[in-house]
Formats: structure tokens, sequence, C-alpha cells
RNA sequence: GGAUGAUUAGCUCAGUUGGUUAGAGCACCUCGUUUACACCGAGGGGGUCACUGGUUCGAGUCCAGUAUCAUCCACCA
């Protein structure tokens, strides 16, 4: 037996460890299925890593998403499934472009434009690289179990042939179409940015009051009011009920006398400022919808740098900011300034990918139509609907529910999604121009003369395609079809922030191209802040790094911490001591594991016998195999994980192997301890197979491939009666009926049968009906006083009657031990055996007294007076 | 303005179709170093389950309302 350390030092074994995972191939399916781990025909389980950006590091969420991730997978794999997990990584177009301009502008000054498209795209995909290089060092850091040789980037060659092939699909079909439509400017980056993508800001500003010929309008941004020709008020507004839709008046204006026209649109508040406002189509997404309405000509005030147009014309060229103050002043020299507000609060809308203060522009852009219909399986449908449908058939189902709400309302306030950015790094829109000519295709047409469109897609349109465009759609048709078998994934796991932006987008493409949803479970995990409850930033310097974490306490204490009080569609608040009490926990089943290997040998498989105590921890060994496994396939990690660890410490470490030292059975702990150990495994991969490994020798078979355990190597038998305690001569008969169904566990739909024994039998025929409903019994028997007790029943005195459950078959072992032991000095009726299979042979106990005796008392004498306790248990045999 | 969630021990949180005396970890107090572990063990204190009503034999759990906090969506020209 070699020396093993005291504690468990993570950083000795991970690297070593994953290093052999991964050249074990067993993260790679195919080879679980050339070596005979699973069955060629075993059922698949697949998940998509949600593709971290290439905008730098993995931060503590990354590490969050990645232990969950690996717990599914780990634990997946081990119950026999051809498990994959396939990595890649996001472009993240916009975000990583703004990025990689902002480095070369802090240590060169230069400009993107300095280096031209070709020369800076090159910058970015060194930047790209090296980001992806981290970042893959990072997940292999956390332990996950990917399939590295599946690798994929939204931005890779195979990955453009599906972009390409499904932008023309959907161009062929009339889904995608080029229009004018007013978009979301960035000045500062030169580029459209979606509705999503946007933050808002609060901001106080100033708030004035013009005179606008007879009306008084308002606005907090003057600027825009040069070409605001048409004033809207609402038509049931009767302060302006002597004015007609249509009506023209005359009056001065900015740059002196215009012709403006009244118009009467429902969109006007009454109850803002005065009720009536001046319209700017071309720089406002409600203007522009009025005018669409009205069928008015639009005007642009502001240029795509934000600087005036000529219609301004003193003030053409100014900087819109600058320019405020000023055309105030003249307004004001023309005594057309009412009011001015000081305090005024706005939101001005914001590029959050790192970008300016958004300029809405009317632009000619690429979008997809949400709302235009198309024949589906001979319906029409649309792609709201195809998206709706998903999710309200629960094809796809979201963890948790509440989360449908939100997806359905964005849904129903979709508008087309526009898909062209301005920025070059990204997929360009595979459209080429000649003249009047246009051409959609997966390749360049033939010919001299074409240009490709300059813009790219909008980096959600590649990752939309992501759970297919990774097994080969539209670049490799052999690999699809050999590969489709992993589609629909099986569960896509992700922050509940990129619902929108991905998760129905995803939705979207794959229902569109293929007809079925992208994954069958969608669950949402929440934002890892710090012990405060704050976002983690930069600026507040609470930054939880996993690999400041991982060196010091270990990958498997991380994962943990990030597990355990962690529940769907919740923020978890994460800080130092949460972490440290992990790594003790990794050390505890490090040290119980010193103990089995110093006092057990490999070929200890059967025991000799066994004792209460043995058929004790193998009986609740049982149960927390079955609640592990619920919860695990009910997607409760944290549950799962409490479960394992208040079961391994508390009774495991401090009760059994404290009895095991004054009484010892090898075979039992060393059974009990290497099931823990593949129960913890996907929690905790990297100590659990150190331990296993030390336990079985360097050449066994990986922890990682061994099965999930799953048999119920005990089997229980309970006759007699058994006296239920609750409630004596308080609570009506229905109380009773529900309260033994609770104890018992008896499935609330299941009808039970009773036996009422009662002197007064008119009473009980009179509540027969409404027993059976509310309890929901099967049948009720009613016995004279005096009769016998039927068998196999439970019992419950109310008042003076005797009422019997039957119970056969549906007694729960775990609630009726634990309430035996409170009855064992009331009722002494009962006997209780319990049949343990272990190594190939069958041991039975008869004695109820030890499978109750008060665990931790008895310990304690156990340990106070060991000869009294060894005889006791010796009597028990 | 609309929506969603949270409110349980000093702190962080469990509590899954309503059911015996509301749990855990950390922190705190007492005792103990007995060969797996002091990154430990034994024991203990501590909760009007935010508030007010309602339904029920029974409510932390269901319903209505209130308060505080958080998040998302829409935004007023």
């Amino acid at each position: 037996m070699q020396e093993i350390s005291k504690t468990y030092n993570a950083a000795d074994w991970e690297d070593r460890l994953y290093k052999q995972w991964e050249e074990s191939g067993y993260f790679n399916p195919d080879n679980l299925i050339e070596d005979g781990v699973i069955a060629p025909d075993a059922e698949p389980f697949s998940i998509v890593l949600p593709p971290p950006n290439v905008t730098g590091n993995l931060h503590i969420g990354h590490a969050s998403m990645l232990a969950i991730e690996d717990i599914m997978v780990r634990y997946n794999r081990m119950q026999g499934k051809r498990t994959l997990w396939l990595p890649g990584a996001d472009h993240a177009a916009i975000a990583t472009q703004s990025k990689v301009e902002g480095i070369l502008h802090k240590e060169t000054g230069l400009t993107k434009h300095d280096l031209g498209r070709e020369a800076f795209l090159k910058k970015v995909e060194d930047f790209a690289q090296s980001s992806h290089d981290t970042i893959a060092h990072q997940v292999r850091k956390m332990g996950s179990s990917i399939d590295w040789s599946r690798e994929a980037y939204t931005l890779d060659e195979n990955r453009n042939l599906s972009v390409r092939k499904a932008f023309k699909q959907m161009y062929d079909d009339g889904i995608i179409y080029r229009g004018d439509r007013i978009v979301n400017w960035d000045p500062k980056m030169q580029t459209t940015v979606s509705d999503d993508e946007i933050e808002r800001k609060e901001e106080k500003t100033k708030f004035y009051y013009f005179q606008y010929g007879p009306f008084v309008i308002s606005t907090a941004r003057p600027e825009t009011k040069f070409g605001d020709k048409h004033v809207v008020v609402h038509p049931s507004d009767n302060r302006y009920k002597q004015y007609a839709h249509g009506q023209q008046i005359e009056l001065e204006w900015i740059n002196g006398p215009i012709t403006a026209t009244i118009l009467k649109d429902e969109a006007i508040d009454m109850e803002f400022g005065s009720g009536a406002m001046t319209i700017t189509p071309w720089h406002d997404a409600i203007d522009f919808d009025i005018a669409q309405r009205h069928g008015l000509s639009k005007e642009q005030i502001i240029d795509f740098d934000g600087k005036l147009l000529p219609i301004a014309r003193e003030f053409a060229g100014m900087d819109i900011h600058e320019a405020r103050e000023k055309i105030v002043e003249k307004l004001q020299a023309k005594s057309l300034v009412v009011k001015i507000e000081d305090d005024y609060i706005h939101n001005i809308a914001i590029n959050s990918r790192g970008g300016g203060i958004i300029e809405p522009q009317i632009k000619r852009q690429w979008f997809i139509d949400v709302n235009k219909t198309f024949v589906r399986d001979g319906k029409e449908v649309s792609l709201k609907q195809l998206m709706q449908t998903a999710v309200r058939s629960g094809g796809v189902e979201i963890i948790p529910e509440r989360f449908k709400r939100t997806y359905f309302h964005w849904i129903d306030n979709l508008r087309d999604w526009c898909i062209s950015r301005q920025i070059w790094y990204g997929h360009r829109i595979p459209v080429w121009y000649r003249g009047e000519e246009i051409y959609c295709g997966t390749k360049a047409p033939e010919g001299a003369g074409w240009e490709q469109d300059s813009d790219t897609l909008d980096t959600w349109f590649s990752s939309g395609l992501w759970t297919f465009s990774t097994l080969g759609w539209g670049f490799d048709e052999e690999k699809w079809q050999r590969e489709k078998i992993y589609h629909p994934t099986s569960v896509l796991e992700t922050g509940y922030d990129i619902l929108f932006f991905w998760v129905a987008r995803m939705i979207l493409m794959s229902e569109y191209f293929l007809g079925e949803v992208p994954f069958k479970k969608a669950y949402l995990h929440g934002l890892v802040r710090d012990e405060q409850g704050r976002k983690m930033s930069k600026s507040l310097g609470n930054i939880i790094d996993p690999l400041d974490i991982i060196p010091e306490h270990g990958a498997d204490a991380l994962r943990l911490s990030l597990v355990i009080g962690s529940t769907p569609g919740n923020d978890i608040k994460l800080g130092a001591e949460k972490i440290v009490s992990f790594h003790n926990f990794t050390n505890k089943l490090w040290n119980i594991g010193r103990y089995v290997m110093t006092q057990s040998e490999a070929t200890d498989t059967a025991p000799k016998a066994i004792t209460a105590a043995d058929h004790f921890i193998c009986l609740r060994l049982d149960s927390v195999v079955n609640e592990v496994t619920r919860h695990l396939e009910q997607y409760n990690f944290s549950i799962a994980g409490e479960t394992l660890r208040d079961f391994t410490w508390n009774e495991f470490a401090d009760w059994y192997v404290e009895i095991h030292k004054i009484q010892k059975n090898d075979a039992v702990l060393r059974y009990v301890f290497e099931t823990l150990l593949k129960l913890w495994h996907p929690f905790m991969p990297f100590v659990t197979e150190a331990l296993w490994r030390q336990l079985r020798g360097e050449g066994v078979p990986l922890l990682m491939i061994e099965k999930w355990p799953k048999d119920i190597a005990h089997t229980t038998h309970f006759s007699g009666d058994i006296a239920a305690g609750f409630g004596h001569g308080t609570q009506p008969l229905i109380t009773a009926v529900r309260n033994i169904r609770a104890t018992y566990h008896i499935d609330p739909v299941k009808k039970v049968t009773i036996t009422l024994i009662a002197p007064d039998s008119d009473f009980l025929t009179s509540q027969v009906g409404i027993i059976q409903k509310l309890a929901r019994v099967e049948a009720i028997h009613i016995l004279k006083e005096g009769a016998d007790a039927p068998s196999q029943c439970a019992y419950v005195l109310i008042r003076d009657i005797k009422l019997y459950v039957h119970l056969e078959g549906i007694l729960d072992v775990e609630k009726e031990k634990i309430r035996l032991q409170k009855e064992l000095e009331q009722t002494k009726n009962y006997t209780l055996r319990i049949e343990t299979q272990l190594g190939n042979q069958n041991f039975v106990s008869q004695a109820p007294e030890a499978i109750i005796l008060k665990n931790k008392e008895e310990l304690k004498k156990a340990q106070n007076k060991a000869k009294e306790i060894e005889s006791h248990l010796a009597n028990l045999l």
C-alpha cells in the first residue's frame, strides 16, 4: 500500500487526470462504442456547449455553466448513453471587433480604417485565436468531459458554408428581405445594432417647450426638429377639436416660415405635455410608424457620423450635442421658447456591445421577416408561430417554467430581425451585385463585375444554427446523415440572460430548416454574483477568477460551490467561505478514502457476515442512490449534491466508519464507498477518479466510464400490523387518511382501501361518500367494534374509531424506518425482515431493534464503552 | 406603465403537487486531539417562515391585498 498524503492536494492530480481522460478518447462517443463501453444502439445524449465569446477569458459564470453541463454529461455517460458534449467558440462579431478596436487604439492610436479591412481582420483573427486558446485551457481546467475532436467555431469555414446555405434558403423563400427601415444606428461603431443589444441608461437633461404655430410642443432633442412639418394630436383630444386632420397651417420655425400639417393619430398620449407633438420620422421609431401610417415623406436630419445635414442651414456639419444649445438660443431669439425644464429624466439608448449612443436612422438593411407566412406540413405558418408552437406544444421544455411567459411575451412584441451589420468581423452576406442585378448564392456568381455586399451578418444568425451546423449540416452531407442522431440535442444549458438572443433564435432556425426543435429542454441557470448579491465587475473589484481558485482549492471544490445552492433561473451568491467549505469536503472524502484503503483490499467483495449496522448503511445507500438518480433526472443538481454530502459526511463517515472500527466488515465498507465514488463522480470528477485509481490500482478502467449504480440489492418485507400514531382522537377521518397517505408516500392519485372499526356505524355510513371523494378511497369496509384488525394495514385511532389503511406493497421503507423508531416503545407486534445482496450472497436480517438503533447515541456509547457495544452488536447477529 | 421573482436562524440558502416537533452549511457557545481527517469529532443555543386577511380539520407551502428588494420588457415626444 502506497503512502497517501493526509490532505488532498488537487494540484497534484488534476492536470494528470484530465490528460488521462482525454487520452482515453472516451470524451468522444464513437470510441465508447468502438471499445464496447456502451452498446452501438445506445440512446444518444447530446449537449452543445454554449460557445463562449472570443472576447477574452472565461469568468465564473462560465465555470458554473461548465460544472452543471459536465454533471449532466458524466452522469449520462455513466448511464451508458451515447454521450456527446460538443465544444466551440463564438466570434461575437461586434463585441470582438469593438474590443480589438479598443486595444488597437490604446496601443497605437490607429483606427481600423488606418489598417484597412484585410489587415484589421487579421488582427481580430489573431486576437480571437489567442482568446480561444485561453478559453480551451480554462474549459479543461474545470474538468469538462468535452469531445474536443468535434470542436467548432461560429466563423470557421464549415460554419460559413452552413450560414450561406441557410441565408440562401431563406432568401429564396422570401423570408429574408432587404428594406429601408428605421434601425438602431451606432455612430461610434458605424453599424446597426439589434433591438436586443440596446441598453438604456437614465440621464438627466433639459426639456424644452416650443411654440409651434398655435401649438406648444415639447422635446428633449431640439436638434432633430429642423424638418418637422407635421404636428400630431390625439383624435379625441377636445383641446384641439377645432383643427381637422390634414389641415394646413403657416407658422414660424427654426429657419423661417413653414407650412405644417395637422394629423390625428391614436399613438399620442394626451396626458403628456401639451398633448401635441411634431414628428421626426427619420430619427424616431414611433414617428416613423406614424409617418408610415399616413404615407408621409421622411427626411434625414443627422448624418451617420452624428452631424447635422444641410437642412440645418447654419448648423450644418455641427455635432448634434454641440448644436443643441445654439439651436435653443436661436429659438429663444425668435421668442419661440415657452419653457425649459432642467431636471428631466430620460432614457438614452446605448449600444451594449461597447458602442456609442444610438441614433435611430433609416437605412437599407437585411431583415428576417418573422410574420411572413409559408406552408409547413400543409399549414400556413410564420416564424413567430413556429417559435411559439415549439414551446407551447412542449417540444421544448423550459426550466424553470416561468420563463415560458417571458418567452411568449418577447415573441408577441417581436419585430423583423435586422441581420445585417456594418462591421467587418463576421460572415459576409452571400449576396453579390452587378449594376441592377442581384445574386444570392453559396458561392460567388460566374462572370466579371460582381461585387459582394460589404455588410456582415449579426452574430446570432450563425449561433442560431449552432445545434446542427456543428453536426455537418450545410457543409458535409455525409457527416450530417451520420451525426444527426444527436439532433435534437437533449438539453441546452445556458443563462437566462440570453433567452432571447440565442435560445429563441436557435428554435427559430432549427424549426425553419429542420422542422424540429434544437433541444428538448432548455435549462436556464442564474447569474453568479458576489456575497452581497452584486454583479461581479472589474470596477467593483469583486471578480472571482476560476483560475485563481482552482490551484488553491481544486476544481472539484469550485464545482460544488457553484452547483450546490444553485437552482435554475435564480442567481447564486458565491463567496470565498463557501468555496473553502467545499474544499474541506473534498478533503473529507479523501480521508474517508484513506481509511477505506488502509482497512480493506480490492479483493474484499463478499462479506462473511452482515450486522444490523451493515444492513442499515446498505439500505440507506440504496435510498441515496435512488434519490440522487431521481434528482439528477429532474435537473435538481443542488438537491442531489446535498443529499450526497449529508449521507457521505453525517451517516457514512460519522456513523458507519466509526462502527466499522469496532466491528469490521471490510466488504461492506468498500462497497458503500466505491458506490459513493460513482455517485460523486459527476460532481467531483477529479478527487473521485484519484481515489478510484488508488483504491483499485492504476491499471483499472477509469471511474469515468463505470456504470452508474442502480442495482437495488435490498428488498424489504413487512408483515403484521403497524400502529400509526398521529392525532389520536382529534382529527376527522379525511385528515387521518391523508396523513397516512403522506406518511407512506402513497401516490395521491392512487386509490386505497380502508377499513373502519367503530361502534357507531351510522355515523360512518354517512361519511363514506365524502371520504371516498376527498381521500381518494377505493373501498370502505365498516366493521363493528370488536372485529379483528385486518393485516397489512396501518391504523389510526380517531375518537373511538379505528381506521385501517391497507398498505400491501406500498410502504415507503425510509419513512417507515423512522416511524418505527418512534413507535418502538409503544408497539411490539411487528416483524421486519431485510434481505441484502452483496457479492452473490443473500443475507437476511430479522433484528428490527438494530435497524432503528438511535444512530449517534449508540455510536457515542460505542466510543465510550466499546465492550458493551461489541456484545450488543454480537447479540444482534 | 407591464411582467417575473425574492422575502424562512446572525450570514448563504433548501423546503417538488398543503400533513407528525420547519431543515442544512457557515458563524456562535461548551466539551474533546481516541491512528482516516483539527481542512476533525461529540453536544448546544438561535426562527411569530416580511405583513394583513382568506380557503382548510390543518398553511412556510394555496388565494387576495400591502410593503421592501431585485431583474426583465416597453418606453412619454
